[in-house]
DNA sequence: TGTAAGGTGGGTAAAGGTGGGGAAAAGTGG
DNA sequence: CCACTTTTCCCCACCTTTACCCACCTTACA
């Protein structure tokens, strides 16, 4: 399960380290002899990628495959995050390579940020983040729209 | 149950020691061999962390990743808090290394309290918590936000 | 005042993350 | 089909951060 946040930097060839605490959880179950894989796709709702384990992966795209052909907004997601979806592996030095286009999605400078966030990770822009992240803090929880979730909740 | 104030402080490489008496509920009730596993994220409301031990945290992780991805409350609490969940181990001192992401966001300096608080521990800059503390205490209790559960209430 | 336990400070070795050279592979144009 | 350019991969080396270890100081209690 994935948690936590990492600020890392992604060189001039578009490279960025895996931090090793989120690598384990990409070694395939079957086979810990091949490399690590996984699928980096892109967030429909913000400008930022998500990174997903290649078994993790296939379920989703199970599902969206079974989504429903005719229906515009299924057309939409399914072309999307499929279309995005992107096959890497980590190499020797425990890097992936990030596609330009998938780069140019998210404005990846230089310095990005992971969030672990359950199933997947997220890869943000540390400058877009940031700002995200001060929207998210400015703004109190608004219990009226999840009443029931979130009143079970006791942290 | 944790409960009680300890005032301790954090050095210049960002350690701080879990008192003794906190420390026994971090161990893992599976394997006391292993060293105590616990999970510090931020508090959404305030300028201040969340310890919980590891099995704790878990539950609650379990909990928000089943809230609904498409709400906007729902992300915003699953990326600030799973976002800034870290796992860390009591080490053979029995200290912890607070991430400097975390460290900046409670604006911890040298000194910092750790207040117990039932299933978590909150960890407050020392001059944070004095100035929450005499807000806390010069409001009194509005009982009309929460009358019919404050008037079952006898302490 | 002696002793032990809890908390604090700091040195050092290992690990993780970063940068870059150069070879191989893939794509493009003549 | 060949030549050239660009991209990707593999390797090595550096540097910052982290983990581990040891020692000291303060406090509590006998």
């Amino acid at each position: 399960m994935f948690r936590g946040a990492a600020t890392i930097n992604i060189d001039v060839k578009g490279r960025m380290a895996m931090p090793v605490r989120f690598r384990d959880l990409f070694i395939g179950e079957a086979d810990p002899s091949i490399n690590p894989q996984l699928v980096v796709t892109i967030d429909t709702e913000e400008p930022c990628l998500l990174i997903y384990p290649l078994i993790e992966w296939d379920l989703i795209q199970k599902k969206l495959e079974q989504l429903p052909s005719f229906n515009p907004t299924a057309r939409r997601i399914q072309r999307l995050l499929i279309g995005h979806a992107t096959d890497l592996e980590l190499d020797a030095n425990g890097r992936i390579l990030l596609p330009a286009l998938l780069r140019e999605y998210a404005q990846l400078d230089k310095k990005i940020i992971l969030l672990g966030q359950g199933k997947k990770i997220e890869l943000w822009s540390e400058s877009l983040w940031n700002a995200r992240r001060e929207t998210y803090l400015q703004a109190n929880s608004n219990t009226e729209e999840l009443p029931e979730l979130l009143h079970q909740l006791s942290l």
